[in-house]
RNA sequence: GGGCGAUUAGCUCAGCUGGUAGAGCGCCUCGCUUACACCGAGGAUGCCGGCGGUUCGAGUCCGUCAUCGCCCA
């Protein structure tokens, strides 16, 4: 032991300098002895030690892909979902980091070859969003006052500037990836990557371009995918317009009902009345459709009816897509500027026509589609340019001066947004670039289906399949100027040539002029391939030969289907084989009513701000503990306190170790310890790793967190340190200081991944290492260091004193006194466990000495333990009421257990059918109940003789 | 409308394969016993949403209803 007390350390000094370890290292100066005087502070200081443990582990390379694997080492690697350039760490992210770190850092422990990859996404429409927005502040010029080539130098700019804040973030959370590694979506190497996969899919058929409609923003003036829609129900209006029938047709139309509904009277009409939700559509009106089974209206199929204001001359047709319950029964069908109006245009040949331009404004100069078949007039010249909803109040304006509003009614609807820009979603007629899902969903749901890839929890999964069952093409083509340019050429005739560059699309046109296309891809195409486009390919290289497929994915439930779906389904397409074997999905993290954290909600609780006040380890810690799989997790600032505290418990644990000379000793041998406590306490750490290990495993972060600090606190705390004060002055003093420190030890290395900071801090604290802890290798052992009679003797002895000390609170002796403690009847095991273990009992317990006796003394408490009956003789200076009423307490439970076996043990049924083993643990326990019974119903009746002589 | 999930101590939640209901915080009573007051000792608190079923046995499995939440349309 005392190793490093004297002289130089043990191990030759680190490389690198702990300027947090005021002994040894910090200033150049060898090792000195301990110096008492400067004893380690009473907390831990997060502020200045997490900096100083950073720059150590940076120092020493300590988490390149590869740092301390040994050879052979299995590979592990994990994908950092790459944040977005413009992002900066939010509480999602540093859960998700957070679970990320403790696998990496485990593993990186247990010898594996880990690689942890880090990275940057351009995030196309929300970084151009960013610096639009950075350059109307400053006062310079628009987007498209600078044009293409000058914006993107400005977003370029922007992003070498003030990009990657989140990854200087992220180190505060303590993440150990490799940051040489660091990449980004738009890097030279991930753009050729990136056009590669989009040329390669053009050729296979699996990229096409076609001309329908799409979720079109007329904020951005981009064209978006299904995914980055969101529906927001609003309170709106169903308005009911007048079509007059063509041909002065007329027909009975049902006015009034009896109560079958049968109609009972009628109105001529000479017009038809549709119901919509969004009357500015009709000047692209090309029909109204019926349903086909509708009384009302069957015979008018096939008949046309005038549009008003437009004067074009559109068809009734028939099909189910009306609804006869919802409305008037009868619609107008506008296929430009609707998805299910586009599919009954499909269905009944009606044309197509937009009438409104990129921002969702009223289009009819110039648009040729639009006057066929129309009447000039004034009025449409005035609608001409108008906001989507200037034309809607206009048109409604006109339709009752001219007598063919029919009426309004209130309706909440559910209407489309952008998820960017919030505002309503326009369908939209335009070509763009699809890709062909439904035939890569395919192998993606087989390699899930068959098992390459696990997703955890299974719930998830299913929704992964629901998705890519239903699957519709993905759009993929955006009207932005950042991002990945699509590889495509057009030559004069439009005819499209896919190519790497220019040069090679020039070649296949045979020389002809071509014009690039100048739509950029969907982020998400190339955060898609991720997996491959970080690891190199398309070059052979090293890294993919070694570290793919990815271990493990770790990721938010919101973005199974953005990416999770379509890695899965570009990786296999690309490569055949999966991206990762494993992926975690976890769930959301909410504020502590249950909200999710949102700017606008100012519920927002910023991890930095946490870090700053309560230290990077209580926030992980909290994390990890409340990571329940599948769950989503209320944070309260409390609950981060709490685990402060407990990294508070764990450094004064070390801080009573160092005080009391216990220093690692090399040699330890765990299996060699004698004294009942320090083997008892050897195999609780034995079982603490086997149950972590199995709760990372899994996944299982709350199970892990929870039984570190069930450990650390309940066990080490609570009890060993405890048990080793009375031994530091007894024959076994040398032991226990050993194993005092390799326990401590233990808990620094099975609590780093979760607590790395404090955990690192101590390791350079208590010793002089040959390694970071970071480094330090991941214990094996297990279950084999319980010694089971240890355990009893142990577990008994607690019990013995927790008893003693319920008893002396419960019956208000004074805390400080020291009382005698009798003992009547001790079965030898007992006796034996008592006679080794006396000293703690003595001063756990606060005895003042131990006496043997026949029967209690007159006015003593007594004290019923399995193997042996105690007494406290606290005549006079107990309370005899509250004895009584503990006693009865203690009685009434016990009573009711025992009738409860009793009941049990009586039942036929139970004794044939339930295993043995049941049966004898029942059988078991009703004995010792009833044994019990007896001592406490003697010391009641002693007691009430008391009161009675008294 | 379709799908998924939740309902357990005052609060926030664990409870994996059915076999004595747990944790943290909060609350109450004591306590500066030299690791720790970011602490220690002790204590109180549960028709495990309702109803029905399977089982020797159900918080756990099945059905149903209610309430809440999320995703998709």
């Amino acid at each position: 032991m005392a190793l490093a007390s004297i002289g130089p350390a043990p191990f030759p000094a680190l490389s690198l300098p702990f300027p947090f370890r005021r002994r040894g290292g910090m200033s150049g100066r060898p090792p000195r002895p301990r110096m008492p005087e400067m004893p380690m502070e009473k907390t831990f200081d997060a502020k200045t030690a997490e900096p100083a443990v950073s720059a150590a582990w940076e120092a020493a390379g300590a988490f390149r892909a590869g740092a301390n694997a040994r050879p052979g080492a299995e590979a592990f690697s994990i994908l950092l979902p790459p944040p977005n350039v413009t992002g900066s760490l939010h509480m999602g992210h540093a859960f998700n980091h957070t679970l990320m770190d403790i696998l990496a850092r485990w593993h990186r422990m247990r010898g594996d070859d880990v690689l942890w990859q880090p990275g940057l996404d351009h995030a196309g429409i929300a970084t151009q969003m960013v610096v639009e927005r950075e350059l109307a502040r400053e006062g310079n010029l628009s987007r498209r006052e600078m044009g293409r080539e000058a914006f993107v130098a400005k977003v370029w700019e922007w992003k070498e500037k003030s990009g990657g804040t989140i990854l200087e973030q992220s180190r505060r959370l303590g993440d150990s990836f490799d940051l040489s590694r660091n990449r980004f979506t738009m890097d030279e190497g991930f753009h050729d990557a990136v056009l590669r996969v989009f040329v390669d899919f053009y050729r296979r058929g699996l990229i096409y371009r076609g001309k329908r409609l799409v979720n079109w923003d007329p904020h951005f003036e981009t064209a978006i995918s299904d995914l980055e829609v969101e529906q927001v129900e609003e309170k709106g209006h169903l308005w009911r317009l007048r079509y007059r029938l063509e041909g002065g047709e007329t027909y009975r139309h049902p006015v009034a009902f009896d109560a079958e509904g049968r109609a009972t009277g009628w109105e001529e009409r000479d017009y038809l009345v549709v119901a919509t939700t969004r009357p500015e559509t009709m000047l692209g009106d090309t029909g109204v459709a019926v349903h086909p089974e509708d009384e009302r209206y069957r015979h008018l199929v096939g008949r046309t009816v005038r549009l008003p204001l437009v004067g074009r001359s559109i068809p009734i047709v028939a099909d189910a897509h009306a609804d006869p319950e919802k409305g008037t029964g009868a619609v107008k069908i506008t296929p430009a500027h609707d998805f299910n109006d586009w599919e009954v245009g499909q269905r009944q040949g009606l044309r197509a026509i937009n009438v409104m331009d990129t921002r969702a404004r009223i289009a009819l100069e110039g648009n040729a589609d639009f006057w066929e078949g129309a009447d000039a007039s004034e009025a449409l010249a005035g609608l001409d340019g108008l906001d989507r909803y200037e034309a809607r109040d206009a048109i409604l304006t006109l339709a009752e001066e001219e007598g063919w509003l029919d009426g309004t009614d209130a309706e909440t609807h559910v209407v489309p947004h952008g998820d960017r820009s919030k505002v309503a979603i326009e369908p939209f007629l335009t070509d763009q670039w699809y890709v062909d899902a439904a035939t890569l969903a395919r192998p993606a749901l087989a390699a899930v289906r068959d098992g390459r890839t696990r997703i955890l929890p299974e719930r998830d999964e299913k929704t992964y399949f629901h998705w890519l069952e239903n699957i519709e093409p993905w759009c993929i083509s955006r009207q932005l100027w950042w991002g990945h340019q699509i590889p495509v050429w057009y030559d004069e005739d439009g005819a499209p040539y896919c190519a790497m560059t220019e040069a090679e699309a020039r070649a296949q046109a045979g020389g002809k002029a071509l014009t690039r296309d100048p739509d950029v891809l969907d982020t998400w195409f190339s955060s898609g391939i991720w997996p491959l486009g970080t690891l190199g390919w398309p070059e052979e290289t090293p890294e993919l030969e070694r570290y793919y497929p990815t271990s493990t994915l770790v990721t938010g439930f919101d973005i199974i289907f953005f990416w999770v779906a379509r890695m899965m389904m570009m990786q296999l397409a690309l490569t055949g084989e999966v991206p990762f074997r494993e992926v975690y999905i976890h769930a959301l993290v909410r504020d502590e009513k249950g909200k999710k954290m949102s700017k606008s909600l100012g519920n927002i609780l910023d991890p930095i701000e946490l870090i700053d006040r309560y230290g990077a380890d209580a926030v992980r810690f909290t994390l990890t503990a409340m990571a329940a799989m599948g769950r989503d997790l209320k944070l309260s600032e409390e609950r981060i306190a709490g685990y402060r505290n407990f990294g508070t418990k764990l450094w004064n644990a070390a801080r009573f170790a160092e005080m009391n000379d216990c220093q690692p000793d090399p040699g330890f041998d765990p299996e060699a310890v004698t004294l009942t406590a320090n083997r008892w306490i050897v195999g609780e750490t034995g079982r603490l790793r086997e149950t972590l290990d199995a709760a990372l495993a899994a996944y299982r972060f709350n199970d892990a967190a929870n039984a570190l600090y069930a450990h650390v606190w309940g066990k080490v705390c609570d009890w060993y340190v405890e048990l080793a004060k009375p031994l530091f002055a007894g024959a076994g003093a040398a032991e226990t200081r050993a194993t005092m420190a390799w326990v401590l030890d233990q808990c620094l290395i099975l609590m780093h991944p979760v607590m790395p900071f404090i955990t690192e801090a101590l390791w350079g604290e208590i010793a002089e290492r040959g390694k970071l802890l970071c480094h330090a290798d991941w214990p094996g052992y297990g279950a084999e260091l319980v010694d089971p009679a240890a355990d009893a003797e142990m577990n008994w002895i607690i019990g013995l004193i927790e008893d003693i000390r319920s008893v002396r609170a419960q019956l208000h002796v004074p805390a400080g006194a020291r009382v005698p403690l009798v003992e009547l009847e001790l079965a030898p095991a007992q006796a034996e466990a008592l006679e080794r273990n006396r000293p703690l009992v003595e001063r756990l317990a606060r005895i003042e000495r131990f006496e043997r006796a026949e029967a209690p003394p007159r006015g003593a408490i007594t004290l019923a333990r399995e193997g042996g009956t105690f007494c406290l003789p606290l005549a006079g200076v107990i309370d005899v009421a509250a004895e009584r009423e503990r006693l009865a307490r203690a009685l009434d439970k016990l009573g009711k257990e025992a009738a409860g076996l009793r009941g049990k043990l009586a039942n036929a049924a139970f004794l044939a059918r339930a295993p043995e083993d049941v049966v004898d643990e029942q059988r078991a326990r009703l004995e010792a109940a009833e044994a019990e019974i007896e001592v406490l119903k003697a010391a009641a009746a002693r007691l009430a003789d008391l009161e009675r002589g008294a």
